[in-house]
DNA sequence: TGAAATTCTATTTATTTAGTAGGATTAATT
DNA sequence: AATTAATCCTACTAAATAAATAGAATTTCA
């Protein structure tokens, strides 16, 4: 499994908005310092999220965005959808591509993989992603006072 | 799950392999005839199958390729591996590439999904590819002989 | 020894991914 | 109402990867 650098920002950006998540809207600035992450690129990569209905924005001066449904309600195949497009091998989606896929035993077996490889990606959500980040900040916080 | 047609390419070569074991070598040349594949593409694809041992040549007129092993001992992630390399999010393997590796809840859950996807991936051997191929060739058959 | 196969290295082309630039738009705050 | 700090949008560039081609070297059966 390859993930692409932009749902790989992406996953980080989300992560902080799911840490806020009905407390207050996130700025991409603040993001992008945090993660060290370009702002261009992180734009692109909202704009995409929003598009999808992941993401609301609030646009004016102290504006920014948060999530638009609770994290455990946002899956990762989503996520990478909205963000790189569901990148199937051609003949899935379209059996016309190729003249052999009427008889293809080929076909038969990466429809099969799809599927087990797409439930993977939807039984993973945010909130795991979040959930593992939490544990770290508490990492951090039980390292600080017994010290 | 996006697969290069590197991949796709060399399973439809390996599948005709697969038809043939233990009974003759199969010539990339006809291969790349019946499957309308590139002679030179396939070369490069049989070259790394072989150095990663899944496939053995008989170098000389007459000669050809076949496979190593029984179709069942070869995965596809096997395969997949001799041909694109695991591609995997780099801090994965080096978690020195990222400084946030020591304490990225991220991170986590991309082992996880990688764990889970490579074990998809071990469970699909060539034999599956191989049972399904068979069912089309025994659906023709039986199309000749009803008609 | 000739012919038919694989082997190997280099190169080219196409596609995708990553990242940058700059101005337009929006609306809260002053 | 003006300012300002944010998102929005389109276009472009650069780098990396994937796909495909070319041509000659090597091997060994017949």
């Amino acid at each position: 499994m390859f993930l692409s650098t932009r749902v790989r920002y992406g996953v980080r950006a989300l992560i902080e908005l799911g840490m806020n998540y009905q407390k207050q809207s996130v700025l991409l600035k603040d993001i992008s310092k945090r993660q060290n992450l370009s702002l261009k690129y992180l734009d692109h990569i909202f704009m995409q999220l929003k598009t999808k209905g992941i993401i609301k924005k609030i646009k004016a001066k102290k504006g920014g965005y948060l999530l638009a449904k609770p994290p455990e309600k946002i899956t990762l195949y989503e996520i990478i959808e909205a963000i790189e497009g569901v990148r199937r091998i051609e003949c899935l989606d379209d059996e016309n591509i190729c003249s052999r896929s009427s008889h293809c035993g080929a076909r038969i077996v990466w429809k099969r993989l799809n599927a087990k490889v797409d439930e993977v990606l939807k039984n993973i959500t945010l909130k795991d992603f979040i959930r593992e980040s939490k544990k770290f900040e508490q990492m951090d916080e039980s390292v600080v006072f017994s010290v």
